[in-house]
Order: structure tokens, then sequence, then C-alpha cells
RNA sequence: GACCCUAUCGUCUAGUGGUUAGGACACCGCCCUUUCACGGCGGGAACCGGGGUUCGAAUCCCCGUAGGGUCGCCA
């Protein structure tokens, strides 16, 4: 029998961290086994779904590269979808519920209780075999033990997740449900009910949790909790996945570096670490880091240039061998995409605001004279690339007997207007002669300022 | 309160009865470099506690302790 997963997400809120991990695990064991990976959305709570959670969803499943066979094609649960066991939307799923809950009813499995609708659960204790866990034997808690059947149907009529969840794994053919772990104490519940409709329950594996540094449960206004966290601050979707892949999950070879794609031929479940992981955000940025040093040119020149566009830095009005040859220059500096602005913005406009503090040490009137004899030398370069622009740096700070940086640091706030910067002999030869020779003139009526 | 899961450097982890307990991030030092980074070399840093089992436990068992999860007409 094929493997067939899913990840069912409730579009209640954003697309959580620990909901990326549980969809890429899911998405690794499907991609892994050559099973189907199912995107089902449980938004049976009417008064807590958003389209705003649910563009999200999709967006940031989208964004990480986990693509499903069958699910929703867009956040609209009357659209259009992939796959024949649909519809993939709890809501559009009422009648199928209300058979099944009807099946229960007839033969005295559940029974209405002041409006709503209770199943009888077993009073014995379940278990639960987890591909990860092992056998777990979940006995009775003293509250339910007084009471342990539970509420499938609420009074007014919509079902309630533990029913429509198994319903749903049931009518999908779901043969593993990979989930998080606080999903691990209900699955008695849920194998109950398969149980009553008379069909074997899937296979479980329950992943540990993904906690905050001081290890509290992440909430919703942990800043990082939300994927869309790391797409709006300049981080690759691909450092992303290798992060949390690495949140319980460890490469055979002990690599740190990798793919998602690399570990969809070598993923699998019983090798997962069973205890809660703390994120760790340095390390993500370390990854973010080696993503950026080897990622193919054209996409790190498309990310690179969105950042850049995002914090309103036009590339597009210069020739496309320019912004690539200024963009090279930045590449191993940043560790985020949105450091590129910073590294690069001067690139593209003039510079009228150079750094208050550096500008009191470097435009001074005595710096005037300095920099005209550089212009000079600047101009008589017969080839203005970085090997030259440097020897005529320091060649004219040892005639003029200063010091190499007397005459580098203002050159470098000159060009760019910040003390940092990429390699100031090579910025300078993407810049061009013509306008470094600008950039130190405008540099000089500063000086006389001073 | 009950039930369930878990426990190796600060963090992520390797380890499945015999290892100088390994790696990565972070941190510290030195080198490289007249920007900021990168890089290179080196360093400090861990088996939660207590009982067993065994010739021998990080590894197996029990009890504590700690952390997390669950016990909803939320998902």
């Amino acid at each position: 029998m094929s493997v067939r997963v899913r990840f069912a997400p409730s579009p209640t809120g954003y697309l959580h961290i620990g909901g990326a991990r549980t969809a890429l695990f899911n998405w690794l064991y499907a991609r892994r086994t050559g099973g189907k990976f199912v995107l089902r959305i449980e938004d049976t709570d009417t008064a807590r779904n958003t389209q705003e959670a649910m563009d999200a969803i999709i967006g940031g499943l989208h964004w990480l590269g986990l693509d499903w066979d069958e699910g929703p094609v867009t956040g609209d649960a009357t659209g259009a979808s992939r796959g024949d066991r649909g519809p993939y939307f709890q809501s559009q799923r009422k009648a199928d519920y209300e058979q099944r809950v009807e099946a229960l009813l007839f033969r005295d499995l559940a029974y209405e209780h002041e409006g709503a609708i209770k199943f009888r659960m077993t009073r014995e204790p379940v278990k639960i075999p987890d591909l990860i866990c092992g056998d777990v034997v979940r006995e009775l808690t003293d509250r339910e033990a007084e009471d342990p059947d539970f509420v499938i149907v609420r009074s007014d009529g919509q079902p309630v997740f533990h029913l429509v969840n198994v319903v749903d794994d049931l009518d999908m053919g779901i043969t593993h449900v990979i989930r998080g772990e606080d999903h691990l104490s209900n699955t008695s519940k849920h194998i109950a009910l398969f149980n009553a409709f008379g069909v074997e329950p899937p296979k479980f594996a329950h992943i540990p949790l993904i906690l905050t540094q001081d290890g509290k449960k992440m909430s919703k206004r942990f800043e990082g909790s939300s994927i869309q966290y790391y797409q709006e601050n300049g981080y690759a979707p691909e450092a992303v996945t290798n992060y949390i892949s690495l949140l319980g999950w460890t490469h055979p070879e002990q690599k740190d570096v990798f793919l998602a794609k690399e570990i969809a031929e070598i993923f699998d479940l019983p090798q997962i670490h069973r205890a809660n992981a703390k994120f760790d955000h340095d390390k993500l940025k370390w990854l973010n880091f080696e993503h950026i040093k080897s990622m193919g040119d054209d996409r790190y020149y498309e990310l690179s240039t969105h950042a850049l566009s995002d914090s309103g830095v036009d590339t597009k009005s210069h020739p496309i061998d320019y912004v690539k040859a200024a963009l090279d220059t930045v590449r191993e500096k940043i560790k985020t995409f949105t450091e590129v602005p910073n590294f690069s913005a001067f690139y593209f406009h003039d510079v009228s605001e150079y750094d208050e503090k550096a500008m009191g040490k470097s435009f001074i009137p005595e710096n005037v004279e300095p920099i005209e004899k550089l212009k000079s030398a600047l101009q008589s370069l017969s080839s203005f690339d970085p090997l030259a622009i440097e020897s005529v740096l320091k060649s004219t700070a040892s005639e003029l007997g200063m010091k190499p940086g007397k005459l580098i640091h203002p050159t470098r706030l000159a060009c760019t207007g910040s003390t940092v910067g990429p390699s100031l002999y090579h910025l300078m030869e993407v810049l061009g002669r013509e306008k470094v020779i600008a950039r130190l003139s405008a540099a000089q009526e500063r000086m006389k300022k001073e």
C-alpha cells in the first residue's frame, strides 16, 4: 500500500514554524517513500478562521517549496483543488460527517447529550503504537475517569476536531499521521474512533515540539514563530527548511548544510529524536549565510534585487551587468538579504548622506589636497581595476607621507557614505572611474565646509 | 489534580554495555586584513540526582527531580 500523508492546518493564525516543520516532515516522508502529500484545511471552527490566515498558510508552504499532491490550489474553500479524495476543506465535507455520526448513533456508539452528540469512549487503557515514541499506553486521567465520553458534534450541529480529523484521515486513505507531540495524548480518542468505524488506524508518528530559547512554548506573539517573519527578514527558504529539519533529525553523515530535496532521499521516521528542541536563531542565521554562499548566481541576484526593491532601491534603471557586479561584491558579506541594501544601496543612487561620526574624522579641510592628488592619480590610471586602484591609493598616500588608512577611510566614506561595505578597491572598480571621481569631488566640498 | 512524552557542552545533536564522550552553532584567544565581514589555527564547555543490574554503564531497570504536552461544545 502506498504512503499517503497529510498536513492539516487550521486557518486560525499564521503558518507557525512548528507547523512548517510538521509539513516538512510529512513532505519528506511522502517524497522519500514515493507516496502522496495531501494538504487538508481544518476549518470547522468558522468563528476563528480567516482568509488572511488561509493565504499565509498556502503562501508559506509555497515559499518553503513544500508542494502538495492533493489539496486546494488556492485559499478559497469553494475554489479549485487537485486530487480525487476531496473536498479538502472540512467546511465542505459536512455531509460525510453527518453520515458517519448517523452510523455511530445507530449502533449506539454515540448518543445525544443536551443537544450535542457524545462518543462512547472506551474505559480501557489504549495502546498507541508510535513510530517515534514506541508503544505508548494511555490511561484515563482522573477527569476522564468521571466521564470519558467526549463531544463529537456541537449543539449547533458543527462537528468537532476529533471526529472530523479521524473521518477525513479515513476517507482520504491516510496511512501515516505525522503531527506534533501535542496530539499524542489525544490519539487514544482517535484510535477509539477508528475502531468504532471498524477500520484499522493509520500509523502514528508524533514529533517533538519546538520551544523558545528559554524553553517556553512558542506563542503567536513570539517573534519568529511565524514563517512570515523569515520571509520578511531576508531568509532563504532553503535555509529555513534546512534548519527546522535539524530540530529533531540528524543527517546520517552528520552534515549540517543541505537542501530539503537531498534529505528527501534518505529521510525516515524512526530516526527522529524524541525530546523537544529549543529554537536557536544564531544557527539559522549561519545556515542562511551558508546557503547564500552556495546558491546559484541567478537565485542570489533574484533574492538580492527583491530585497533592494523592498527597501526602495531601484536597480531596474541600471545595466544588468552593473547590478550583478555590484551584488557580487556583497555576497559573502551578508547573513540575511535584508542586509543587502545596507551594503550595496550606494551603487544605485548618489551618496548625499554620510556617517556622522566618520565625517568628523575624515571630512576635514586637511584632506582636500590629498583627495585632489588621488583624483589625478586615478585619472591617469590606464586600467581601472582593483589591483591598480589599490596600488595608486597606497603610493599616493606614501608620496604624501601619510598612512594608507588616512586616505582609504575618507575615500570609502566618499564613495559609499559609510564606514562599512564591500572591499574598497572592488567597489571602486564596479562604481567606475567617473562616479568615483564625482563622489570624491562632492566629498571635497564637504571637507571645505567643516 | 490525573495522564503522557522527554532528559549528553549555553543551543542543536552523535553515541545503543568497554570512546581521551565526537561534530556543528555560539563564545574566548591568536593569525590574516589598514572598512565590516569571511577564512585559518587553538581553547574552555556536557552525560540532572539517587539506587540497582553487570567484571564494566551516558547507554538497561526503578525512584526522585526538572522541562514539555494533554485532560474543551479550540484545533
